[in-house]
DNA sequence: AATGAATGAGTCTTCATTCAT
DNA sequence: GATGAATGAAGACTCATTCAT
């Protein structure tokens, strides 16, 4: 499943204009001549359409839990753990973020015929990951045991995908202007909000002293 | 601006196979198949596939700031306030996830002719009024006047979207099943913890004596 | 065959659109939006496309042979009397430049169902006229009996016609420009042109004594 | 910019359509049906409809100054070069009728994308080839000095393309019959009547002794 | 291993016409 | 007598894929 030059360069292009224009809206004609290369080369390397996006997904998002567990054996406390760890998904997320794009809106696509295997697994060390942590800090008596862990995640990367897909509008919002300045926002403002939210919410409704002091 | 009952029924149809196959990924004939009309009547009503996505769009999000004033005119304190907006909130987008849901998608795709107007507009009126009460509690000295305002609306937006999108993925993990009990799911739980969400960041670091009896 | 005032306008709008586009370049759509009137009066009125046509060429092509009898009766020598002649095709002909622009096109369509026998009536007519004046000027000996007589007709029309369809190309050459010049350009240098061309052709390889003095 | 056995053949059958039906009236889809190929292969080789009718006017009308410079080199006086000149242009309009018939007509309509380069440079190299000629008789005294230079081209081509889109009525007239004939026709009266109608024009009001001579 | 040529099925849109009112 | 609504057929074009080389 090694990737070729040729092969590296039809991903790359996939991956952009399929966050941009959307799959159907991405035609292999398109992708070919972005890309410099034949247009039978993409049935000829990925078999289809839909199999190449099978293969973007599985380039894209291989190999995470490993990162994941370098933060469960940090030092610190556990609200530095959650710090790091909204951090590490949030990067990862953006680094990603067009093959993230794709699959999130394909995902619930009906008539798609793609396999979504790796980017359950994913999903999957993900909410095990947080489960642990939280878990971890509700027994320590840090965390509140009211917060709902699951829909942690919809409540971090929501929040990342949704200002992401409407930077155009937050942008007019705040006055940002150029490319940069969104790449910086995300990671000072946006990580920064989201590590709030998550800490606030668990810490919601717990005594303050004990919470104050982690 | 009047929609007759074909027209109605086209554009219910529409919405429906949009936010399923995207905009892309549903051609004209699946919706006169579907709506049990000719092919040439979507031309005939709306001009073009893309002028159809405009007047769904424009059908779907008119009218909402009116709703939302009432909730500022409500009794209670700011606590109950939040609660009722976030739950207002969430209750709309839900009703009209369909077209939220394209059009969100279609928002940043670079490509496609759309006015989106009218759902700019929309988010605005949101983000005023949001930020009408969030100021209005920081002077009663209630919020924290840490938090970023403009951030809350991917907080409480993009929670509900990228847990209604993953809708399968969360059903599994929650072993729901069957389509009413996500309804349930959304009305309740979901509400709750988005509403728990908002107002721990919004006390977050604040004195806990005030917010605590809420 | 009267027309009222709607079907005037259609004709109208139709021979100018005809002129323009082409018969099959122009949309009963484009016809009806530009006359005002609902699509459906077209078919109404003159039961189909084709017929419309038809319609035209019937009301416009009426009615020559009359003016053509005064110039046979004009005072004055033979010379005299051709140019009255070519003055009078011309101009006619420039009148009705638009219908008979379309008609001429599409009398060489195979798959036009259309009844051309106005037109060519119309061209016979022609035609016997000026076969009438040459000959009695042959008989007279003012004429060369070489000339081919039905020659004339592509002469006198062809000329005329390719003139007016590259009046663009004409007008860079001479420097000419708007609209109104090409109009004068017509009626002056253009048609003594042809005049000059017939009377050419007609006194060629005669002794030149007679022709000189006109 | 070579054309393979397919292209030709398409551009064949189109040349034929068109001048038949004209361009609006041709589909791509009659071409397809009598060139014996794919539909889409249209597009594939030429892009367009409208290219088409480009790459049509390309291949047909390139190359001619070439021979028409021959014609100034030839020995024989300036009635012969004349004559020669006429043979020339209606002998190649001729063979490419169907091409130069499309574009005669396409030329004035307005809603054409289409590039005449080609069309207008030939035309071009026609005027100022006869112009050419035509000077160098007016000084050497054979020809007259009144005659309006430009108008020569109406005057030839005008004549050649009413009579050939009209050879149904003449046919009638001169009771030809067949292909064969219009062709003979053509080749023997049609040019020697243009050819006698310019020597004609030129020397119109000129001494007798000298044109006769010459 | 790689590709230019080719294609059938599909895209959206517009066509001229009909029909119920 | 007049028309708005409606439609089947056809318009040009693009699609993802295949195949011979």
């Amino acid at each position: 499943m090694e990737l070729n030059e040729k092969q590296a360069a039809i991903l790359e292009v996939a991956e952009k204009l399929f966050a941009e224009n959307g799959f159907d809206g991405t035609s292999v004609r398109q992708i070919a001549r972005e890309a410099n290369i034949n247009i039978a080369m993409i049935s000829y390397y990925f078999g289809s359409k839909e199999k190449l996006l099978d293969a973007l997904l599985y380039h894209r998002l291989a190999g995470f839990r490993h990162e994941m567990e370098k933060v469960m054996l940090d030092k610190g406390d556990h609200m530095h753990k959650v710090d790091r760890m909204v951090a590490l998904i949030v990067t990862r997320i953006h680094r990603n973020r067009r093959a993230y794009k794709v699959v999130s809106f394909e995902y619930s696509n009906p008539s798609r015929q793609v396999s979504f295997e790796n980017y359950i697994r994913r999903k999957k060390d993900n909410y095990s990951m947080i489960e642990k942590l939280i878990k971890s800090g509700q027994k320590a008596g840090v965390f509140s045991k009211k917060v709902n862990i699951p829909l942690l995640i919809p409540t971090i990367l929501g929040t990342y995908f949704h200002f992401y897909n409407h930077r155009k509008f937050f942008e007019a919002l705040h006055g940002l202007d150029g490319k940069q300045t969104v790449e910086d926002y995300v990671n000072t403002t946006l990580i920064r909000h989201i590590q709030q939210t998550v800490k606030a919410l668990l810490t919601y409704e717990m005594p303050r002293g004990k919470s104050q002091i982690n």
